[in-house]
DNA sequence: GTATGCATTTCGTCA
DNA sequence: TGACGAAGTGCATAC
């Protein structure tokens, strides 16, 4: 990875174009080709990027970093403050915990959480729309359709919504749920004028619960 | 602005935990107080970071970055490489041309490529769901929303609809539009359905049409 | 402060 | 490769 800190200007001109004054800022070079320019502040996002793939033509005092759909990058340097580089090696990445999956894993094992006597049928059950989270039956056998958020959002409705209508040409009449750990005030509105039951769910709660049940014998 | 080079091992727990192995990255940390944590590829996005406003706190070998909502990021420094700081100033920001904003003022001036005869009765027409980008009328007087993306997705298609259900019972029948510079399959199949009309528009014809029109006189 | 929608979204996964 | 959905989305703006 090379730094570079540089008193420059910057132009983008791709999906949109964009230019950046002359100033000091941070111009990062990774090793895998991508191209970073940051500024002291805003954290997180760089001022302007290139993504890999992508290639760094460095002129005297121009650098024009261009990727395969043409988009380009032209970083004006007028002055260099400092350049160096170091061999970083690769990085053994990430590990997640919490995320949508987990939740779906957790509530496919544990649906009886999810409405009073139900059982799972089939974890993403695949219509021609896309796939469901879960298809379940009730305490009276009927289907239930269950979609699954970290954050329920109006848009969350319209996927269920999408999924019920699809589905019940082929499973007659089904149920839908939507599952979360947050509802946003227009998801819940939205929800109820669709008839679909909205069921706030704890993800701390349902993996203490799960760890519980394999300790327990 | 402060970088650090140094084998580390970093933990995130907050909205999700994660976990990053013992390797060798760059820690850098903004004038603003914002953390992030940088490997050799994977460009644009740090590995994790923390976003201000947040603290430092700087141990003798283990850094806790926290923030407001009590998210943490704790990074273990095994060995520090490099560490050194640069004094950016502020940044004067950037100008961009060619987001959604730019199309929307494009199409409001020049409606008529939207449909033949339209004319624009308002920008960003607020109803009580939101903004509609455009209200049009056609060339029989009829009114026409338009709703307006860089992408049309599935979700245009459904935020369109809402619209046009909310709108009609204000001002009767009213037809859609979805303008876009491209177009998703699912949302033009989704919009056939729905009877909204999708109109293909390219930035750069409209620009050059737009400037076209002053240097004329 | 909360809610809403855009983003050069980026990023993964799967057909 | 293209399409679709999630993200610690981040971020600006309107209410």
């Amino acid at each position: 990875m090379r730094f570079v800190i540089a008193r420059c200007s910057v132009d983008y001109v791709g999906r949109l174009t964009a230019h950046l004054p002359e100033a000091n800022r941070l111009l990062m070079i990774k090793a895998d080709g991508s191209v970073l320019v940051h500024s002291d502040t805003g954290g997180y996002k760089p001022l302007m990027w290139m993504t890999p793939p992508c290639s760094l033509l460095e002129g005297d005092d121009t650098w024009t970093v261009t990727n395969k759909a043409g988009e380009q990058l032209v970083i004006s340097v007028h002055e260099v403050l400092s350049d160096t580089a170091f061999e970083l090696g690769s990085d053994p990445g990430l590990m997640k915990d919490g995320v949508e999956k987990q939740l779906q894993a957790l509530l496919a094992d544990q649906c009886h959480v999810l409405g009073d006597g139900f059982t799972l049928v089939q974890r993403e059950y695949f219509t021609d729309i896309g796939p469901v989270d879960l298809l379940c039956k009730d305490a009276l056998g009927a289907h239930v359709l269950v979609e699954i958020k970290r954050v329920a959002e109006i848009d969350s409705v319209e996927q269920l919504s999408r999924y019920l209508q699809r589905v019940s040409t082929v499973l007659g009449d089904v149920q839908g749920v939507l599952a979360a750990q947050t509802f946003k005030p227009q998801a819940k509105t939205l929800a109820a004028d669709r008839g679909i039951t909205c069921v706030q769910v704890d993800y701390e709660v349902l993996k203490g619960m799960e760890s519980s049940v394999p300790t327990l014998f």
